[in-house]
DNA sequence: TAGATTGTTAATCGATTAACAATC
DNA sequence: TAGATTGTTAATCGATTAACAATC
């Protein structure tokens, strides 16, 4: 009774590659965007900022969408992408921690137009209750599991302050979410099977600082050897 | 004439291991609040959330900042990843484009805690200057010259619309900025030497979306499986 | 058939990990 | 000296890349 579905070669893609299948995914809206209805893995490659050979070998993971001597097809490829990310279907989505942060996610268009749909924005401060952000009235954190179940909620994303986001992360996997974008600046501890993905603003720019420095110090070195030399 | 810096070793650290140094310098400052004056590798790891080996591993690039058979000594090691980071020294920081998440990016404090100064908020929407954002008012995108020469700005963050930010990144670059930190959900092309640095939140919600489907799928064929042996 | 371009192979490179000698 | 823990070695793993046979 086993059905498998109709492509086995989809399993075990590798993370490196399922970080840059969105990246594929963007540069072709743009391309379909543009009316361009092929394009060769040199073309895709290069609106998507990696080189063609990497391009091609991560498309060679979901299976064989190209046609040698012709390229691909924009929108075929498109929709191959998207299905094997998972964004032919619609996901629910909340929001914990609605500041600054929390109303800018609300409002990013990005989330909405790749099928994220935020079915709630909930907070901790009874003073931020049913103000209206981004359309959606913000709730009591208690409403936490009841939300997720009668949504089918499997994603949640923490934009808490740091101090809050290990209890927001302990609730959430209480009330089913398995999955968790964390903008919290801290390290979340998780039951296995729960994935976690970070994203830190000032990490970010701290990997900037150290190659700001580093650029400086060889500037530095350079003159030196010029100084040496003349 | 050639003045080395005194800690030749310091060159050339494994990019994924700069990725992580930040992480490092996070649970250390965690562990000094609680007061813990040394922690073994061991205790370390755990609080940044990976192996002790790897963080081993990792410092080793830096020096040999521990003492066998005791550990690390908090405050040290902090000072010594800051210094190696570059967060010993003040980072003069534009921001463009103030929408939402350009507040949120303002308001974050985690930017001045660790040296990052916002010198300046630019807009090229007329109707939000002078509007003041975290205590900055904001400014005319054409005075980012002269804010970057005056302020010596080595860092520029985009957060304005995609369609936006290429522009902003040849003015940035053209200005004399070599780093940047860009929001927007686009690919910018900028010379040979300048860094860019890209966040995507979708792309992170994406990535998560595939797991969360993998792991239905896998679920799926375990309770397939069971079927079959019942 | 000739030209173009994919999908795959194999070599290379970099990152992770376990194990342990060095040493406090 | 005995116990603890670092810093390093070497093995393994995964990702990248160039080159090219397959094939449209």
């Amino acid at each position: 009774m086993t059905a498998r579905t109709s492509n086995d070669s989809a399993r075990d893609i590798p993370e490196a590659t399922v970080a840059r299948l969105p990246v594929y995914l963007r540069a072709l809206m743009t391309l379909a965007e543009r009316e361009i209805e092929t394009c060769s893995s040199e073309e895709l490659a290069s609106a998507a900022g990696v080189n063609s050979a990497k391009l091609r070998k991560d498309l060679s993971h979901l299976g064989s969408y190209g046609t040698r001597g012709v390229g691909y097809d924009v929108e075929y490829l498109r929709y191959q992408i998207a299905r094997e990310i998972g964004l032919t279907q619609d996901w629910p989505v909340v929001i914990v921690g609605i500041g600054n942060l929390g109303h800018a996610l609300a409002n990013y268009s990005g989330f909405r137009s790749r099928g994220f749909r935020v079915v709630a924005l909930l907070d901790a401060d009874p003073g931020r209750h049913d103000e209206m952000v981004a359309g959606i009235d913000v709730r009591p954190f208690d409403d936490l599991e009841s939300i997720v179940a009668e949504n089918d909620v499997a994603i949640g994303v923490i934009a808490t302050p740091a101090n809050a986001a290990q209890d927001v992360a302990d609730r959430m996997v209480a009330a089913g979410i398995t999955s968790v974008l964390n903008f919290a600046p801290t390290v979340l501890s998780v039951p296995e099977g729960v994935d976690v993905r970070k994203v830190d603003l000032s990490i970010e720019l701290q990997i900037l600082a150290y190659h700001v420095q580093r650029k400086a110090a060889a500037a530095l070195v350079e003159a030196d050897v010029e100084e040496d030399s003349a």
